[in-house]
DNA sequence: TTCATTGCAAAAGCTTTGCATGTGT
DNA sequence: ACACATGCAAAGCTTTTGCAATGAA
């Protein structure tokens, strides 16, 4: 489960398992889609649990940094950040020289996507990104 | 040419031709890529001439209104801006039921895709982006 | 002349950091 | 006990804004 999996990441590079960190991970598990550092710090105040906006800001490198979230661009300045485990789809590098396809998957492009759908009022259904060129093997 | 069209911009809106929005547009005229505010600032300053940052601040809106560059995001929290003219490919949003083809271009989503591309040393030659769904029209 | 624009410096908004205190391991 | 973590408040950065002075039309 994806709290256990930040826990043994912490243990594992010997950082410390406190109650904020638990707090921090918990909250996120329960939000759906992307949020800012003083969005969760928000939401964890008014619930009543005691985690500074210094331990939020310090606790988002470490979640990044174990795989469970994700930072995502936005349109305003402000860091925005998704569980990565909220989409599975993924779009293709594919070589045009020996066809090995490489699978990657970015947030950030997904919903820049969605920005501009929004913009032009079209309601998205499903997507198709290719990307052609040499992989790393053939460039040489 | 470029310089005309963001003059007559501003003449058309009631905006003033002043010196400090000629030397920021012939700034950006020269340059490459994309930059952000505080560069832009730092160049005209490296070369003596004097234009405040308040001044390219506010500049940049009615550069983007005018349509000379477009906001391009990036990983870091600054701002990034780039000339519009610098890229003419687009990609398509196709309606699944009536067929219209709308087509698009995000800087953003271009330099997105360079990004995934150096992250997996890929070399990039060309892409296609696809995304099917319903047009303001078919959506209703 | 008139009203937008400029520069400066102060303010604002987000994020980071120094330091003394507290706490997992 | 030791090293890392926390909270607070101060500092850092980028961007915005108030205001008096300046300048384009």
């Amino acid at each position: 489960m994806e709290k256990q999996k930040f826990m043994d990441f912490l243990s594992l590079k010997g950082f410390k398992v406190t109650r904020e960190r638990e707090e921090i991970i918990n909250e996120i598990l329960t939000m759906k889609g992307h949020f800012d550092p003083d969005e969760l710090y928000l939401r964890l105040k008014t619930k009543g649990l005691k985690v500074s906006r210094a331990s939020v800001y310090r606790t988002i490198p470490l979640l990044v940094e174990s795989g469970l979230i994700e930072q995502v661009e936005r349109v305003d300045k402000h860091a925005h950040y998704e569980k990565v485990s909220e989409n599975s789809h993924h779009d293709h590098l594919i070589c045009i020289k020996c066809g090995k396809v490489i699978e990657f998957y970015s947030p950030t492009l997904e919903m820049l996507q969605d920005e501009v759908c929004a913009k032009e009022k079209f309601k998205k259904v499903r997507h198709n990104l290719e990307i052609f060129g040499y992989c790393e093997n053939c460039s040489r």
